[in-house]
DNA sequence: TGCGCTACCTACCGACCGGTAAGTTATGGA
DNA sequence: TCCATAACTTACCGGTCGGTAGGTAGCGCA
């Protein structure tokens, strides 16, 4: 079984996707990183649209695991949000490769998506409105007022993890790692200041 | 003169690095989009790259206008970065295209400016960092405890104007059109809150 | 033994990429 | 009038793109 085959290539097309973006990559890039040849990887995923797919696929998995150990975690809706918003940041590169690939996927979403039909960061918003829905002092607000509040926290958090190489570069290392810190400390406040606060 | 001609193709440029990223643009495009041949780009600009450079520094000279008008508007350090940031977010398609192009510079910037050693955003996050630091609250804060706090700012703000056109798919023209409302009047209370609070 | 299937391979296709070379056409100044 | 220059053009170049066609090698099972 070559099950590990198709994983491989799974976790290579992930790390570049993120990397590049989805027109930023070749098929055979994938295929070269793990020894193959292009048609190898179209034996496995007939299409690279189908490759694309299975990686976001896989992300959002990983999103849900997240989630499902942040709920564990605390019977307070307020904290579960906390912890799985922070998880988002913690610095493992990990971490930020997934933030990358949710902006690649809102940037590049518009050509694919709007072809393909599908939305796969539809079902990752409705979660987290849901959670901030169940915080006391957001429990009166609308959706849509809750949305507004959850996309400022994730730009805050994904906005940073993106930068990490273009701030690396403008900055050198020791500046950039002091920033990160800084940035940590100051974005679990900004959370809580946006989930204490009612919308209206 | 054809100062004209040079005009329309940097104008094309813009909005279609703003769409598509680099990789995403061929100059054919770009040159198919003012009825001309890549070959009358490559008459103006002799590559690819100075092209999209030129494109950059048009937008820096774009935010650098309406960073200067947001300064004369006021003496209040506080009423001067306010107004800079909401003027980033005023719904014209111009100011989302403008975000978009700083989105993927972030993102394509590893790739590219690595090469050619060029950190275009190096000098747009000085003066926000500079203008921060003139706030009351903020005057104590050091360099990277106020880029910090600049940087959740401007993740709300772009992250926010980038997936426009993903969160219209998703949730439909009306829907979003109510995102839009609550997240103007959301994020001018997420302003005044990070610029009323000390770093520790 | 032999059949079918999985997992690959080489060879190729038409389309497109950024860029070069070598023209043509129009303008404007000496 | 001549001639340089600007503003384009067509015709290419080598290379890469996603994808197809048609294999082959090895393995499990009847």
């Amino acid at each position: 079984m070559s099950q590990t085959t198709r994983d491989h290539l799974l976790e290579a097309a992930t790390v570049l996707f993120a990397e590049r973006g989805f027109y930023g990559v070749s098929i055979a890039n994938i295929a070269d990183e793990v020894g193959l040849t292009k048609q190898a990887l179209l034996h496995h995923f007939s299409t690279k649209a189908k490759l694309y797919g299975e990686v976001l696929e896989g992300i959002s998995r990983d999103f849900e695991r997240v989630r499902a150990q942040a709920i564990a975690a605390s019977d307070d809706p307020e904290a579960q949000l906390t912890v799985y918003l922070l998880a988002m940041i913690s610095t493992t590169p990990k971490d930020a490769m997934r933030s990358r690939l949710l902006m690649r996927e809102l940037l590049d979403n518009q050509r694919r998506a709007s072809t393909a039909g599908v939305w796969y960061l539809k079902a990752f918003l409705e979660e987290l409105v849901a959670m901030m829905r169940a915080v006391p002092a957001w429990r009166a607000a609308s959706a849509v007022e809750a949305l507004a509040a959850i996309y400022q926290l994730l730009g805050a958090i994904n906005y940073f993890a993106v930068s990490e190489p273009t701030l690396r570069g403008i900055f050198g290392d020791e500046r950039f790692g002091a920033l990160d810190d800084a940035y940590g400390e100051q974005l679990e406040r900004l959370i809580q200041q946006v989930l204490k606060r009612p919308s209206r």
